[in-house]
RNA sequence: UGGCCUAUGGUGUAAUUGGCAACACAGCUGGUUUUGGUCCAGUCGUUCUAGGUUCGAGUCCUAGUAGGCCAACCA
């Protein structure tokens, strides 16, 4: 796995100096915590990249921290799709922690700040302590329990412990700065009070602390040497930071938080909100479906974490604002897929073919590449008879030298089989053209090493045998999201910009070999894209979705004219 | 009205820390090709503005401008 040199981003020369001023190497350690109260989206995979790239970089380990601090969102069966998910990426966390198993060292700890005088227990409803709280420009005001004795305190604060006290009567507040610049520093309440049953501690506690008091304690019981998190957190850090003076012990590896930019996908969004909305409307058939951008709809589509991890790489991590373009990640996916997908034919949007000169009843068996580059790959058969399918659009009755498909009196290639030539069609009442009649060169038998078959001929098609082909619902998908950013719109709401036509249902036909195809396997349906087999798949019915298309440059052609 | 962060081609990220602005994607032009795919070659185009320091500035200083974030008992 050695690269070439790679430039650093400012996030490994972070890591770089530390090292440079001393930091030993071995006390290299990262985190990834999501909080398990949804799916993980392309957005969590850079977070990952970013993290476990880290660990991979220095040899560090990795914890997959899950922040589960709140009762009220969090559930098991997040916890089990995010450790999927990051195991589908290919990445192995060195211990899996929880913020919860640390619920009693938190205490411990609150206990002490309260005793030092820096924590105080705040008997306010939230509406009054939101009106101390001043605002950017103005300071706060001190709450009336603000002095409270370090004895009446304790007695609260175990109270609330207890469950002697209703939901929002008490909170724990650490005594800091009610005049600070930074309002987050504007004593932050640190713990409240929730009747409810935890996913991993059920009913142990009623007290659950807040996120700026548990992540960071959290990182340093771990000793996690950079704790890296988004922008939005940057003015968490100078709280994260007094925290930690409240526990620090310098024998130990202080943690050190530092922010980057998060990574914005084009055509879609990630907000958990927006995503539920685009589930529970409908729009989409679930947190998996092909079109949504959580890491289970991209495994769903098709895109491998190979795809996934290369695009993460690609698009680096900063510190401004971005917006990658989507056509970056189908990219990589492309140049992925081409490597190791097998190539097979399928026609989607059917017409039919009759070679008038060759046998009826008659079949052959032909050999077809499984990747023209690679030949490891190997071969496989596909049968050939005398009523074939192409696609529609791969015929036209007139066209001029640009189209190099099959036109009357012109000739084609038929991929690894025959050339022919379309001496005829024939017309439905509308004119719609319902079947070419063609006739084939029996000498110019791919593979055969005739002169005829050595022939140039400008175009090549895919076909599949009428008889042998192999119905298949495809499901073939555009990006959700007609707009590049759909929800930075001030007087427009995201749904507006929903694609009505990000799913279109067709039946294919598709070779033979694909009978035994299981759920997840990837394909080339040559000339048309990638595809991979659905989960919907049964053994009666074949379902594939479309990862995405081939370069066109085809398409672009007619565009521009 | 305050604080914090950011500004490099159409997009994203680099630049040996003050020394020839590079890489990928996208675009365009050719070549190869039994996929209008892949591959190969070429090409286009950039340091927010104005001053300053310096032999030399994307990098340092000053002042602007633009964008993002900050007042949940969410994370």
């Amino acid at each position: 796995m050695s690269e070439a040199p790679k430039a650093l981003n400012f996030l490994e020369h972070i890591v770089e100096e530390d090292l440079k001023n001393g930091f030993p190497k071995e006390q290299l350690r990262f985190r990834f915590p999501p909080e398990p109260n949804g799916y993980l989206h392309i957005g969590h995979a850079s977070s990952i990249c970013l993290n476990f790239g880290l660990g991979l970089r220095y040899n560090a380990p990795v914890n997959l921290r899950f922040d589960d601090t709140n009762p009220v969102k969090e559930e098991q069966e997040f916890v089990d799709a995010i450790k999927k998910d990051v195991q589908w990426l290919g990445y192995k966390w060195d211990t899996e922690r929880y913020a919860s198993d640390y619920f009693q060292q938190l205490y411990d700890w609150a206990v002490i700040l309260i005793k030092k005088g820096r924590a105080y227990v705040d008997s306010q409803t939230s509406q009054e302590m939101a009106a101390q709280k001043g605002t950017p420009t103005e300071p706060g005001t001190s709450s009336p329990f603000r002095e409270r004795t370090v004895e009446e305190n304790m007695q609260l604060f175990q109270a609330m412990k207890n469950g002697d006290f209703e939901e929002g009567t008490h909170v724990l507040r650490a005594k800091i700065d009610m005049a600070s610049s930074n309002m987050l520093m504007r004593d932050p309440i640190m713990y409240r009070i929730l009747h409810k049953a935890h996913h991993r501690t059920n009913t142990d506690w009623c007290i659950y602390p807040m996120y700026d008091w548990t992540h960071g304690e959290s990182d340093y019981i771990e000793q996690v040497s950079h704790s890296l998190c988004t922008l939005e957190f940057a003015m968490h850090r100078e709280l994260y930071d007094w925290f930690l003076d409240q526990v620090y012990d310098v024998k130990t590896v202080r943690p050190k938080q530092r922010e980057f930019a998060r990574r914005n996908l084009s055509h879609t969004v990630v907000s958990k909100r927006k995503l539920l909305k685009l589930v529970e409307e409908g729009i989409v058939a679930g947190w998996d479906d092909p079109r949504m951008p959580t890491i289970s709809g991209l495994r769903r589509r098709g895109y491998t974490p190979e795809a996934i991890r290369n695009f993460a790489d690609t698009i680096g991590i900063a510190k401004r604002e971005n917006l990658i373009d989507v056509s970056l990640l189908e990219f990589h996916v492309r140049e992925h897929l081409n490597k190791v997908a097998p190539r097979v034919m399928g026609v989607l949007d059917p017409i039919k073919v009759v070679i008038t000169n060759y046998p009826e009843g008659d079949e052959e068996w032909l050999t077809a590449e499984n990747n023209p580059g690679d030949e490891s790959a190997g071969t496989r058969q596909v049968p050939f008879s005398r009523e074939i399918y192409i696609e529609k659009s791969d015929f036209k009755e007139e066209a001029n030298r640009k189209f190099f498909r099959l036109k009357l009196g012109g000739e084609v290639r038929l991929k690894n089989a025959y050339i022919i030539k379309a001496e005829s069609c024939t017309k439905d009442a509308e004119g719609n053209i319902t079947e070419i009649q063609c006739t084939y060169d029996a000498k110019s038998k791919s593979g055969s090493g005739t002169e005829e078959s050595l022939r140039k001929v400008k175009g090549t098609l895919h076909w599949v045998s009428v008889k042998h082909a192999l119905k298949a619902e495809v499901r073939i998908y555009d990006r959700l999201f007609l707009d590049e950013s759909p929800d930075t719109h001030k007087d427009k709401d995201f749904m507006e910009f929903v694609n009505p036509d990000s799913l279109k249902i067709i039946t294919g036909y598709l070779e033979p070999s694909l009978k035994n195809a299981k759920v997840e396997d990837r394909v080339q349906f040559q000339r048309l894209g990638y595809f991979c087999v659905d989960q919907d798949t049964t053994t009666e019915k074949l379902v594939f979705n479309k990862t995405v298309g081939l370069r066109d440059t085809w398409a672009k052609i007619q565009q521009n004219n």
